[in-house]
DNA sequence: TCACTAATTGTTATCGATATCATCCTGTCG
DNA sequence: CGACAGGATGATATCGATAACAATTAGTGA
C-alpha cells in the first residue's frame, strides 16, 4: 500500500470547492472508487480501519455522496413520492409529518406534492413525479383520471391510497369511511335528541372526501326518518373558515328552527360559530354545531367544537409502513385494505343540557 | 427513412410493463435517441412532424422521462430544497406554497425538508438535500451549525435565508426584521394608551424569530419607559394554542394589572383568549390580547384579534424568484436583502373603546 | 450551377456512482 | 503442509439520459 500522505503533486486540496467526486476521495485515500461507495453503506465489507480513513477524507475534503449518480446505477431512487390536496390544511399536514416520521432512518425521502383538490393537477403530479423514479407512490383520496390509473399501473410500485376506502382501489389502502364515520356522528346526535339536522360543506366533487360525508349524512338523516336534510353548500372546497360563518347565516334564514348543524370540517363548523357569537347566538343554547376532524383549534375555542376525531398522523405513518412492506417482500404482498380509527368527541358544542358559560 | 411501421419482430407491445429507455421509443419511432431527447424539450431543434411522431409512440407506449439519468449527464437536478421549521404551522406552509407556485412551470421541484426547529435536525436536512445536487436551497432563518454553514458553502449553490434578516447573511435574505416589527406593535399599542405590557412566548432559543420577537417587545418597553415587560415563557417553541391558554393564566396570577398581553404568535394568543373567555373575563374588556402572524383564525374568532401580518406566501414566493435570479444571471449577482412588508392589524381583541358584543 | 447557410438528425463520449465478478490475502483445519 | 473458506479490495461494464460535435438535407443567392 502506498504512503498515505501522497496527494502531492494533486492539485486537490481540502476544502477545495470543485466538484468532487468518488474517485478523487478514493485517490486521496488511496484505495478505489468501489472501497468509498462501500464505505458509505453500513452493511458493505470494509474494514473498519480503511472505513474510518475514508470517512477522516471525506470530512477533510467535504466531499458529499452523490445520490442521483448512485440511483441510476442501483435502479433504486430512494424516493417515496406523496400527493396531498393541500398543504395548509392541519390534516394533510399531519399526514404528511406521518409519512416523513415513518420513513426517517430508511433512507427514503419523500417527494411531496400538493394537488389542490384537483384530480387534473393530480395527474400532472403523478407524471412528474414517475419521471423520478419513485419506489412508491400515496396518494390521497380513490379519484384518479384513466391517464393516472394507466401512468400508475405501468410504473409498477405499489401504491397507497389513503383517507378513503376508494371502491375500485389501485393496491392498498389506508383510510376509513368518511360517510360512515359522518353517520355515526348523526346518529349519535339523534340519539342525543336533535331532530332538525342541517349542513355545511362545499359546493361541487372535488373534495370527494366532502361529498361522501355528505352523503353519509343525508342517507342517515332520511333512515331515521328525520326527513331530508337541510343542505347548504358554500364556495370552492377546500371552504374556509370564512365561508362556514357565511353558510351558516344562509342556513339559518332558510330554515330558522334548525337544531344542529354538521360541517364539512372543523374549519367551517369554527367559523359557523364564531359568527353565531358575533351576532349574540349562543352555542349550543340556540344552535348546536358540530365538525369533522378534531383540528386543534376545537378542543381549544369557546365553546369546544364536538367532531371526528381520525388519526391523521397514523394514516400517514400506516401508509408508508404498509408501503415500506410492499417494497420489502417484493411487492408480492396482496393488496389490502389498513382501516384507522376515527371516534365521535363530544363537546360542548352539542352539549344539551349546558349552555357554555360565558 | 423506414417504413413507419417496421416494429415488427420487436417483442414491444404497446403498454407492455417492461422498463423502457428512451433508446426504445427511438427505435419504435425510427429515429436515434437523441431525436427524442429532443423532442422531450421545447426549445430543442426537432420538426413539427418528427416530434409529434414521437408523442403518440411516448403516448402509446407509456414511456415515461427519466429525470435522474437526464440530471446526471446534463448536471442539473431539478431540484430547489427548502427547509421549513414546520409543515403543521400555516405561515410556513403559505411560505412553501409560494415557493411551489414560483417554480410552477420552470421544470423545477421543490424538495421540502422539515427542521422542527432545530439546527441539528437542520444540519442533517441539508445534508441529505445536498445529496441530491439541489440547484439552489432556501433555509429558514439565520441560524446554523458551523458545519451546515461549511456544507453550504462548498456546495456553490445560491442559497436564500428567509423570515429574518440574519447578522452574517450566506447569500441572499428574503425577510423581514422580527424585533422591528415586535417593537412596532408594541408602539402602535402603547400610543393607545397601555401601559402594563405582558408577554407570553416560549422558553428556548431555539425559536430564533420568537427570541426576536421577545427582545423587541423587551427592549420597546423599556424605551417607552414602561418598565420591565412581564414575561412568561411556557413550553418548547413552538408554542400550542393550549399553551398559549396555561400561560395567560400564569401570567395573570403573578401580574393580576396587567392591560395587555402580547404573544409570539396568534395560535398562542388564540389560546390565551379562549382561556380568559372560558374563565369569565371578556376580552378586550378585562384584558386586551394581541398575536403575531394574522394566521387565518385571527381574522375570524370572536373577539377578532389585532396581530402583525406578514406576508407569508409572498416570502417563499419571493425567495424562490430571487432563487431563480441568481440560476439565471449566473449566480453572479452580488447578495441582496429582500425586505418584506408587514403591518398592524388592529381588531377587537385590544380595542379601547368597544368590548365585543357578546 | 455551386458553394454556403440553416435546419434537422445522428454518433459518440460522458455524467458519477454501483453491480458484478475477479483477485488477493490471511488464517484454519484435516 | 496444502487446500480452501471467507474477508477485503479492485477492475470493468453499466445504469439512461444529454453534451458536443459530425453529418445530412434542403434551400438560397451569386
Amino acid at each position: 500500500m502506498k504512503n498515505e500522505d501522497e496527494p502531492k503533486d494533486k492539485r486537490l486540496k481540502p476544502g477545495d470547492a470543485q466538484k468532487l467526486t468518488m474517485a478523487e476521495v478514493a485517490k486521496y485515500v488511496g484505495v478505489s472508487a468501489m472501497t468509498v461507495s462501500r464505505a458509505f453503506r453500513q452493511d458493505a465489507s470494509v474494514s473498519e480501519e480503511t472505513r474510518k480513513r475514508i470517512m477522516e477524507a471525506v470530512d477533510a475534503l467535504g466531499y458529499v455522496l452523490d445520490l442521483s449518480a448512485g440511483s441510476l446505477s442501483s435502479r433504486r431512487s430512494g424516493f417515496i413520492a406523496a400527493l396531498v390536496p393541500s398543504i395548509n390544511n392541519s390534516n394533510f399536514s399531519d399526514t404528511a409529518r406521518g409519512m416523513t416520521d415513518a420513513l426517517e432512518k430508511t433512507g427514503l425521502q419523500l417527494l411531496l406534492g400538493y394537488t389542490d383538490y384537483s384530480t387534473e393537477k393530480e395527474e400532472e403530479l403523478i407524471e412528474a413525479m414517475l419521471r423520478r423514479r419513485p419506489e412508491g407512490i400515496i396518494l390521497t383520496g380513490g379519484s384518479h383520471t384513466p391517464r393516472a390509473r394507466r401512468m400508475l399501473a405501468q410504473a409498477d410500485i405499489p401504491v397507497v391510497e389513503t383517507w378513503e376506502l376508494p371502491e375500485d382501489p389501485i393496491n392498498q389502502v389506508v383510510g376509513f369511511s368518511n360517510s360512515e364515520a359522518m353517520a355515526l356522528l348523526v346518529r349519535t346526535l339523534a340519539s342525543q335528541g336533535y331532530r332538525k339536522f342541517g349542513y355545511i360543506g362545499g359546493t361541487t366533487a372535488r373534495d370527494t372526501r366532502g361529498s361522501q360525508r355528505r352523503s353519509g349524512f343525508q342517507r342517515t338523516v332520511e333512515e331515521l326518518g328525520l326527513g331530508p336534510g337541510r343542505m347548504i353548500s358554500f364556495g370552492v372546497p377546500p371552504i374556509t373558515m370564512e365561508q362556514g360563518g357565511q353558510a351558516i347565516v344562509s342556513l339559518l334564514e332558510r330554515w330558522p328552527d334548525t337544531e344542529v348543524v354538521l360541517c364539512v370540517s372543523d374549519l367551517s363548523a369554527f367559523g359557523a360559530i364564531m359568527e353565531c357569537t358575533r351576532r349574540g347566538m349562543k352555542v349550543p343554547r340556540d344552535i348546536a354545531i358540530a365538525g369533522f376532524g378534531d383540528y386543534e383549534i376545537s378542543s381549544i375555542c369557546h365553546p369546544r367544537i364536538t367532531t371526528i376525531n381520525v388519526d391523521c398522523y397514523g394514516i400517514g405513518r400506516q401508509a408508508a409502513a404498509r408501503l415500506l412492506d410492499a417494497l420489502h417482500t417484493g411487492e408480492a404482498t396482496g393488496d389490502e385494505i389498513t382501516l384507522t380509527g376515527y371516534k365521535v368527541v363530544l363537546r360542548e358544542s352539542t352539549d344539551r343540557n349546558g349552555a357554555p358559560t360565558v
